[in-house]
RNA sequence: GACCCUAUCGUCUAGCGGUUAGGACACCGCCCUUUCACGGCGGUAGCACGGGUUCGAUUCCCGUUAGGGUCGCCA
């Protein structure tokens, strides 16, 4: 309706460099992101690096090279991590350490209207003693009353006595100019917003709407702090998970597609999700249910997408594929494929492929390589030895040609053979396994067995 | 201590007064099969507790308990 002025969303996700994205900035990125693009709106990226001493150009990247890995591209913010350099938008600077006038020109407004005062050097916000009540779009209708502390002293510091403005000034302050239509952050602000409300009255404007997302805690349910393995976007990244299963799997956390839809591409993500269908209560972080959308995706993932992830895995592992022919690593990435939900699996599962000489697990050494065996194996090798061309269909054929011989099932000898050449009872299709690793590493890895068995 | 939020299988969730409480992950069987994985079939498992309201509560209200968060010259 072309008379009711609907103004645009404009949301924002304000993280401050601290050297490593938390799983739950990750996800209240992707919620802010979300509802941008859901609406149609601003998804607007702003550094909170107002504690000078630990913030580094290094800890600014570690935000921005993680929300450009989950596909978070933010309309208006940095372009890189220096803070002086530019930015895209036209409501910058966006990083809080270049906006000190702002906040000063505020607190001076605030201090000529005695809205605010000073008190032993430092500036103290003169807060409402009323409760503060608003409706958040998540969690409803909201009442807070001061807490017995409050009570006592209500009025809170907004400049320290070094000159440096806290953060509840300056996130109400850059929220304001910067237009912030919805702010969605983590409930662990939801306290707090009556300051922030209070800020915005005293400042003569109407506070943004409020959105508090639950948060993500440990499997079992403690809080996941800096020091849980899993709390940081960086390790996802580095094991080589694939970005749009974090991404799908960070969007159940706390919402829902509805209609038993659990595997899902972001466009429909972003056509379903909304604000008031978020969860109220804190969801756990259930790495399992995470590996196995991961292990969806790997399995859909594009093959050069696949072979350059593999050998990244493997890399990190201390194996060079680079050693091997392209067509021979490509190959033995091929049997491996919609085998291993993580590309961290590589290395153990494919890991005989880039080695020459392999150990073997013990345990399925005592159970495979026995007397019995021998004889079987030693046949084989000597009907492996004649074949030419060394293909999938005729090493089928040997072993089960094998196998008659001796009156047993295939398996028989699918055991043993699989152990001399990849060390593992479990792995790739023994047959075209066996085909890309090539008859001389074959007959020489039967050969080895053959040794132990005596 | 005060204030705020929350409570459905182990986990993520569907449910919005009447359902055999549904799905997914995980787990356990069986099938498929050259191992594993995939896939198929089946199974174990849940409305925290106590009061109300109602003909009827998982669903609405109150309380209890439990969990989380906030009360900084941290962000």
């Amino acid at each position: 309706m072309a008379w009711i002025k609907t103004m645009k969303v404009r949301v924002r996700f304000a993280p401050s460099p601290t050297g490593f994205l938390h799983i739950g900035g990750a996800r209240t990125a992707l919620f802010n992101g979300l509802y941008a693009r859901h609406t149609g709106g601003t998804f607007v990226l702003r550094i909170e690096d107002t504690d000078v001493a630990r913030n580094t150009q290094e800890a600014v990247n570690v935000i921005l090279n993680g929300l450009r890995w989950l596909g978070l591209d933010w309309d208006e913010g940095p372009v890189g991590s220096d803070a002086t350099g530019p930015g895209k938008g036209s409501f910058g600077p966006y990083f809080q350490s270049q906006r000190k006038e702002n906040y000063q020109r505020r607190v001076d407004a605030l201090l000529s209207r005695g809205l605010a005062y000073e008190h032993e050097g430092a500036v103290r916000f003169k807060m409402s003693r009323d409760p503060v009540r608003f409706h958040d779009l998540v969690v409803g209708e909201v009442c807070r009353e001061l807490t017995d502390r409050e009570q006592v002293e209500p009025d809170f510091v907004i400049v320290r006595s070094d000159g440096q403005p806290v953060f509840h000034l300056v996130n109400v302050v850059d929220d304001l100019e910067m237009n912030i239509t919805h702010v969605i952050r983590g409930e662990d602000h939801l306290s707090n917003t009556a300051k922030h409300i209070a800020l915005f009255r005293a400042f003569g404007v109407e506070p943004p709407k409020y959105a508090h997302i639950p948060l993500i805690l440990n499997l079992d349910g403690t809080k996941m702090s800096k020091r849980d393995s899993g709390a940081s976007l960086g390790t996802y990244m580095d094991e080589g998970y694939a970005p749009e299963a974090v991404v799908n799997y960070l969007a159940l956390l706390g919402w829902s597609p509805k209609g038993n839809r659990e595997k899902l591409p972001l466009s429909e993500i972003i056509a379903l999700f909304d604000l008031p269908q978020i969860l109220r209560h804190n969801a756990r972080f259930d790495i399992a249910k995470l590996n196995w959308l991961n292990g969806e995706y790997v399995r859909e993932m594009d093959d050069e997408r696949f072979y350059e992830q593999s050998v990244h895995a493997l890399a990190r592992a201390g194996l060079d594929t680079n050693k091997y022919p392209v067509e021979y690593v490509k190959a033995a990435l091929d049997t491996c494929k919609g085998k291993v939900k993580l590309f961290s699996e590589l290395p153990a599962y494919a890991g005989f492929y880039f080695r020459e000489e392999i150990a073997c697990d013990a345990e399925a050494v005592k159970r495979e390589f026995t007397s019995e065996n021998r004889p079987r194996l030693a046949k084989l090798r000597e009907a492996l030895a004649d074949l030419e061309p060394f293909d999938h269909d005729r090493i089928s054929g040997t072993l089960a040609a094998v196998a008659k011989g001796f009156g047993v099932k295939t398996g028989v000898l699918v055991h043993p053979t699989r152990l001399a050449c990849c060390g593992n009872p479990a792995g790739p299709s023994l047959y075209h396994l066996l085909a890309v690793l090539g008859k001389d590493r074959v007959l020489k890895r039967i050969d080895g067995a053959l040794a132990q068995m005596s």
